[in-house]
RNA sequence: GGGCGCGUCGCACAGCACGGACCAGUGCCCCGGAUUCCUAAUCCGGUUGACGUGGGUUCAAAUCCCACCGCGCCCGCCA
């Protein structure tokens, strides 16, 4: 319903945008012919949606209100005075709206062509050289991922993804925590001998092979019990503080440090299996070692707010600030003299600061506390740039409510990923018997890891997520795997089309793709670019993967309705044209939400 | 108690930024069809029905405002 119109801007759009080359000349004339709205008033109005019968409309109540004027006395003028317009086939009023309607052979060869042209660009913005920080995952190296906490990595990457696409170049952080006490506890256990574990921590372990486990699991296994046991036995919790306050001070073991980095790249791996990957790792304690922590402490005790508890410990008086504390206050240095997570990343970003233009933070709903807390002890020091958050809900699990690594509820993304593939394997296997084993693993696990990171993708961040695994496993309808499907099937139609001799033709006959599934896929065709730089503008990830379903689902209709290796002549190749673009769309599409593109399932 | 977020067909989601019409879309489920033809993980058609409640603003509200209800998260010298 309406919108969907705005400017991108700041480019020639039209160059890249082949809706721009219809709206532009459209925004162009009605803003004339209005004399009252701006060009952005008037792009703003414009809906771009399409109906019955028109691809842009413009609602007059406002103007003509504007204008002491009946809007469709108005519209009916409009429509009958405007001069025309180039792709603009046919207008009229109907109410208080002026509809329009493109030429559909004049859109579908300018798309056609735009999308040859830009290729695997097509969908992509030249856009300013302002570098961009995105933060995401950043999950405590001591167990391996479950799905809830890898929401997080897949909003991130996809956003990095979207982007760059946008334009900007985009550099991906993930902020190794290897001070606090999640990671401490690992250490704690595992440094001791096996013999001396209490037995409800060492019972984790049966059953279990170190050689056969990949790190984060096999060292992940007893962090739910040391959790639990460090609550009720404050020996041990003592022991813990010291650890983590030698870990602080950075005259820890070195093990330690190889115990993160093993759980780490155990983590990483799993990430791997869905396609995400990151630029840039940091680590807490490097920020530590090279004094930043210190540097920001001491700006912290000038800062206006700054106030010195009894037992030594500094304190931020954020009761300016709103923050929703019982207290009013943040610690940012213990009694101890140690420093606490808010305070080191106060350094962390102001180290991102430097370097980046934009600094964007993937985070957890509950982390919201902690984001207000950062943008004030930020502001306190004097500090005039501020991170954005991209928040996003939870995964729970039915009954269960929010998965927890500590209460040990929790479905692993590996178990996920095993199942999907299982399941892909056997359909693979059954619908293209003449495949050998290679080939088929690598399709199976390719859509594996395509439902899943679709199936979490598709959800608005902001909505908590109930998961259930037939939905996850799902290959059908609004899926990963409907969207490489549709990749495979435009992929080997273009094959047998080169094995028959056909090829595509200079140029595409717009003329001759009229039929209601062609004109309606050439729309969709056309929506890319629009789609990508909305979603990088709102940070909304999830409308590609709607836009990505909305594209399959053209695509197939039109499949299925219009013969097009058995149509004759320039109709021919005018189809396989519009399949070779949908192609290229579909497989632009597929990289933004980072599946995989497949020759065939 | 305070803060933030969410509430749309039986289920799961989109639409809300910047309020617009013409049936508020989609997937799953259910029913009926399509395969001598480019991959039926598909397509075509059908049934059902929903904007949490109550107010307000407006020519016009799923969309904005207020209140309430329900659910989730947070309110550590944890991270």
């Amino acid at each position: 319903m309406a919108k969907g119109a705005s400017d991108p801007g700041g480019q020639d759009a039209a160059a890249v945008d082949p809706l721009a080359a219809l709206v532009g000349p459209l925004v162009d004339a009605l803003t004339a012919a209005l004399a009252g709205p701006d060009r952005a008033a008037v792009a703003r109005l414009l809906d771009t949606d399409g109906g019955d019968g028109w691809d842009v409309a413009i609602p007059l109540h406002r103007v003509a209100a504007a204008a002491h004027r009946s809007a469709p006395e108005l519209a009916i003028e409009l429509a009958n005075t405007l001069p025309a317009i180039p792709g603009v086939v046919r207008r009229f009023a109907v109410g208080a709206y002026v509809n329009f309607e493109a030429d559909p052979a004049w859109l579908a060869e300018r798309t056609l062509a735009m999308i040859a042209v830009r290729g695997d660009r097509y969908g992509t913005w030249e856009g300013s050289p302002a570098t961009v920080c995105v933060e995401h995952t950043s999950a405590n190296p001591n167990a391996p991922f479950h799905i809830g906490r890898v929401r997080n990595a897949l909003i991130g990457d996809t956003l990095a993804r979207v982007l760059r696409a946008a334009g900007s170049p985009v550099t991906t952080q993930y902020y190794v925590d290897d001070i606090g006490r999640q990671s401490a506890m690992v250490t704690w256990i595992w440094s001791k001998p096996k013999e001396s574990w209490p037995p409800e921590i060492l019972e984790t372990l049966q059953g279990a092979d170190e050689r056969e486990e990949r790190a984060d699991h096999y060292l992940g296994r007893p962090y739910p019990a040391v959790s639990a046991y460090v609550k009720t036995h404050p020996e041990a919790a003592a022991e813990l503080a010291s650890l983590s306050e030698r870990l602080e001070r950075g005259d820890a073991s070195p093990e330690h440090r190889r115990y993160c980095e093993a759980i780490l790249q155990g983590m990483l791996a799993s990430l791997a299996r869905v396609g995400v990957s990151f630029d840039e790792f940091v680590w807490e304690s490097s920020l530590l070692h090279d004094g930043s922590v210190e540097r920001v402490v001491e700006r912290l005790r000038k800062a206006p707010h700054a106030v010195v508890e009894e037992n030594g410990a500094l304190a931020i008086d954020t009761s300016v600030y709103g923050l929703p504390t019982e207290e009013a206050r943040a610690i940012v240095l213990r009694g101890n003299g140690t420093t606490v997570y808010p305070t080191r990343d106060v350094a962390y970003h102001l180290q991102k600061f430097a370097r980046f233009a934009r600094v964007v933070d993937v985070l957890g709903q509950d982390h919201l506390l902690h984001a207000k807390t950062l943008k004030a002890l930020l502001t306190e020091i004097g500090e005039t740039r501020e991170p954005e958050f991209v928040l996003y809900q939870y995964i729970t699990l039915p009954g269960e409510g929010r998965m927890s690594t500590r209460k040990g509820t929790v479905v692993l993304l590996d178990s996920l990923l095993d199942e999907a593939t299982d399941r892909a394997r056997a359909e693979v296997r059954s619908r293209n018997p003449e495949l050998g084993e290679g080939a088929v693993e690598e399709i199976a696990v390719a859509l594996a890891a395509g439902a899943v990171r679709y199936h979490i993708l598709r959800v608005a961040a902001e909505k908590s997520v109930a998961f259930r695994w037939e939905d996850a496993l799902s290959f059908e309808g609004r899926s990963g795997p409907f969207l490489q499907y549709s990749f495979a099937r435009a992929t080997s139609l273009l094959r047998k089309a080169s094995e028959e001799g056909v090829s595509l033709p200079p140029k595409a006959d717009g003329s001759l793709l009229t039929t209601p599934a062609e004109r309606a896929l050439v729309r969709v065709l056309a929506r890319l670019p629009r789609t990508v730089a909305n979603a990088a503008r709102t940070t909304h990830v999830h409308s590609i993967a709607g836009y990505g379903h909305d594209l399959a689902d053209a695509f197939n209709s039109f499949y299925q309705l219009t013969p097009v290796l058995k149509a004759e002549g320039g109709e021919r190749e005018s189809r396989l044209a519009l399949v070779a673009a949908s192609r290229t769309a579909l497989g632009n599409t597929l990289a933004l939400l980072g599946l995989a593109r497949l020759d065939r399932m």
